[in-house]
DNA sequence: TCTTTCTCCTGTAGCCGCTACAGGAAGTAG
DNA sequence: CTACTTCCTGTAGCGGCTACAGGAGAAAGA
């Protein structure tokens, strides 16, 4: 059994975001030590490091809840992780889709800002009435 | 002059978030009507629309202040502008590529979630201990 | 053994950029 | 005059943490 700085340092997942995926249930109450310590078993471990894994591929709390629910049915489970998977897979392409057009927008509105002129052409352009919007949902960072 | 509402189309920005960006600042305190409500002016509704756009070009409401002051400011403004964008774009350029390296994670994880078998391939790889890390910062959504 | 230092505990508040609501007041259309 | 819409303030919530404060238990060196 580990305290939860060994358990951070093996999963990978910050102590206080530990207690924090505690608090929200995603992770169950570990035991506690005499002293009131919390003590991770390394099937625990494991399991934050399986959540760690999850975040890090950019799935959200709830879809990783979901995954370990499955874990335990274990029955019919791969269908439903492929079509969760998948459809994060569609938003991480528009996303990347996303960033693409606005680094094309960046590029070209601060390709004239070369000048040591006073007015920025970058400043002005995003000022005035005539431009083409972006009005993109995924692109918030 | 313009009640809020219309502002709120005229700039493509939410009312609430009219109000919000009031009270942290981003833009002043317009004047008010007889009755209490607040007035917009043409400029003023200019200042949010390039809020909003520069929202929808990803650069963080603290740098959008810079902008702004910039603008009022005038002089040398257009180098600070285009460092501000450029290191903007180092940062787009980084969230891109690693979204890249997540979606071909994630590819390669489902690629074997096909068979109808109870145990899940990708959740079993994700539980597992040798397995090869992601660990990027931006990737976060 | 004592002291220092480390790790851990709980609880709360803050970060960003909004969004949503409650409960009311003011303006507008018929 | 009534009904409807728009606006007002203030507060709380979202996600996913992070950062304290103020204390208690544990480990290591003298």
């Amino acid at each position: 059994m580990f305290t939860i700085g060994k358990a951070s340092e093996r999963s990978g997942v910050n102590i206080e975001t530990i207690r924090y995926y505690e608090r929200i249930g995603v992770v169950p109450k570990p035991g506690r030590s005499a002293g009131g310590r919390r003590l991770y078993s390394p099937d625990e471990i494991a399991k934050l490091r399986f959540v760690r894994r999850c975040r890090d591929l950019g799935f959200p709390i709830s879809v990783i809840q979901t995954f370990l629910s499955l874990t335990k049915q274990s029955s019919r489970s791969c269908g439903e992780v492929k079509t969760l998977a998948e459809s994060h897979l569609d938003e991480i392409n528009a996303k990347i889709e996303n960033l693409t057009l606005l680094r094309k927008a960046l590029l070209s509105l601060s390709a004239n800002c070369d000048d040591g002129t006073a007015a920025c052409p970058m400043l002005d352009a995003l000022m005035k009435d005539g431009f083409g919007e972006l009005r993109s949902e995924q692109s918030r960072p």
